[in-house]
RNA sequence: GGUCGCGUGGCCGAGCGGUUAGGCAGGGCUCUGCAAAAGCUCGUACAGCGGUUCAAAUCCGCUCGCGACCUCCA
């Protein structure tokens, strides 16, 4: 295990607290998964990137990490007239087919997506469907302790109760007494007792295609009430972290720590990170919204408000480059931007781990420099993740490699040593950490044994001062987006 | 109406009381057959108005603008 200075900004104490797991080695990771009943969109895919780095950074410092992360396949859920909606049933007769075919070919969808951006799977996945049990265990429990009522077939989370006793609100700073503000008007037709209680087990006629038999007849799980039973049930009903959008926070969050305790009497979780909203033209990008993006559309070009295709990458390092943290606008500037500093970043490491390192003639203060900007990356990740910066004091080391690139006889007073931890940085960094991988096609060695062989031809072309034919090479090349870089040692080559 | 957050140089984006963030774009120089790449170098920004302080982008107050949540959403 490394030394561990992490600090997390704990949203529900909105402070950075150091982080201290409950069992060490042992980490609890739970992150709200996405309902799968249409493709994800990239707001999706930042939330779970934010938190790939968390469980990547993690195991990076030597914890084992248990990283739960969940599909809602079912669920309850009230649309903006406060209709009842299964989303997932809506989606299946939109599609014709059965809500078990929606959730399978969106779930596969979701799966392409976090593969495509290179994010690690969590150890369980576990879906809502498969937890119905468990789930009417939790309701069972809830109104044993006072904290749940049955109306039709339906049973309800006392509110106004739980508050009266417990600290509710916390997480999100609602109130109670403000929360009834926004819902003055009291529905008549509502069979709750107060506008503010929720659902836990929502009563389903035959006209819904998914239900389950329950003590109060047949129907389906509420919303909230997912998250608290699978995230208890695989990582104990205390955890370490549990993250989620922003957007969750309200009620979604709010109501799992109303549930645990109205439950177990246990708050469940000792530290809540919550990620900030991808937005498009300053508005939040959201399904109900529609002005989402879909992963392929900004992959492959094909959208009305970008210029071109961006590679998953190059996306990956665009959001890196803003902390998890912050609101972050998508434009086509940001994004060409980001590309060619991934783009440099690769190319930088890609030179470095091709060095041949030996001992520097003179160790000088550039080797206290390079090991200082080195252990000021690590200061960066564990200040709450901050990647951006990280990424930053990589970038300072990128141009060290470049400098070194040119006059590398002696790398300026470097030891083997320091080059070799360098080396070792680049490579933990990038790949294990941020997880980015190089795109470039000279994993292909075929590629690269005729790019090889054209640069032969070319440097015999300008030995004989031809320059027609080693200018007509390069620029052909270029028509082929292949850049030729003549450099001291040489000439490579990269894609434009 | 309530809760929370934000406004940084041409663009993106860190920063949380005193230090060059960083990337992209732009100017100059070096290297180079030319170009590209790379290196060096330049620009000196913090919405506005007040206040606290030896010192404020950073703390406090007000004003303006923007966003999120309060209803499904990552």
């Amino acid at each position: 295990m490394k030394n561990n200075n992490l600090h997390i900004n704990n949203t529900i104490t909105r402070k950075k607290e150091k982080f201290e797991p409950l069992n060490p080695p042992f980490v609890g990771l739970y992150v709200c998964g996405p309902t799968v009943y249409s493709p994800p969109h990239l707001g999706n895919a930042r939330t779970f990137l934010a938190f790939d780095i968390v469980n990547r950074y993690l195991r990076y410092l030597g914890y084992r990490v248990r990283y739960v992360r969940n599909i809602t396949d079912v669920g309850h859920i009230a649309n903006s007239e406060g209709d009842e909606v299964d989303r997932i049933g809506e989606q299946a007769k939109k599609e014709n087919l059965e809500p078990m075919e929606v959730v399978q070919k969106y779930t596969l969808d979701f799966h392409e997506v976090t593969r495509v951006f290179n994010m690690m799977p969590p150890d369980i996945e576990p879906t809502a469907s498969g937890h119905i049990i468990e789930q009417i265990e939790m309701v069972e429990r809830i109104i044993k302790n006072g904290y749940g009522y049955e109306k039709n077939s339906s049973v309800y989370f006392d509110l106004p109760k739980f508050a009266k006793a417990h600290d509710y609100g916390k997480l999100s700073g609602q109130n109670i007494e403000e929360q009834l503000e926004g819902h003055r008007e009291l529905d008549a037709q509502d069979e709750k007792n107060d506008v503010r209680d929720f659902v836990i087990w929502k009563y389903a006629d035959k006209t819904h295609p998914m239900r389950w038999n329950s003590p109060w007849g047949e129907g389906v799980p509420g919303w909230h009430l997912e998250c608290s039973v699978m995230s208890t049930k695989y990582l104990g009903q205390k955890f370490d972290i549990h993250g989620g959008g922003m957007d969750l926070k309200f009620p979604h969050h709010e109501c799992e720590i109303a549930q645990s305790m109205g439950a177990d009497g246990t708050e469940p979780v000792r530290y809540w990170m919550h990620t900030n909203m991808l937005t498009m033209n300053g508005q939040k990008m959201s399904k109900s919204l529609g002005n989402s993006i879909l992963p392929w559309q900004l992959i492959s070009g094909e959208h009305a408000l970008l210029d071109q295709g961006y590679s998953p990458m190059t996306i990956r390092f665009f959001m890196l480059q803003a902390h998890y943290s912050s609101q972050l606008d998508l434009s086509n500037e940001a994004l060409k931007a980001a590309e060619k500093g991934y783009r440099r970043m690769m190319e930088a490491y890609e030179v470095l781990q091709k060095m041949n390192l030996r001992e520097a003639a003179k160790i000088t203060d550039a080797d206290k420099q390079v090991n200082d900007t080195i252990d000021a990356v690590f200061v960066e990740l564990d200040d709450d993740f901050n990647t951006p910066k990280a990424l930053a004091r990589l970038f300072e080391l990128v141009t060290v490699i470049n400098s070194y690139k040119d006059k590398r006889e002696e790398y300026a007073g470097v030891s083997k040593a320091t080059m070799e931890r360098l080396q070792t940085t680049f490579k933990d960094c990038l790949e294990d950490i941020l997880g980015l991988k190089t795109e470039e096609t000279a994993d292909d060695n075929t590629v690269d044994g005729l790019m090889q062989l054209i640069i032969d031809i070319r440097q015999n072309a300008r030995a004989n001062k031809d320059w027609t034919t080693s200018d007509l090479i390069r620029d052909k090349l270029n028509e082929l987006q292949l850049q030729l870089k003549d450099g001291k040692e040489g000439t490579t080559w990269g894609k434009v």
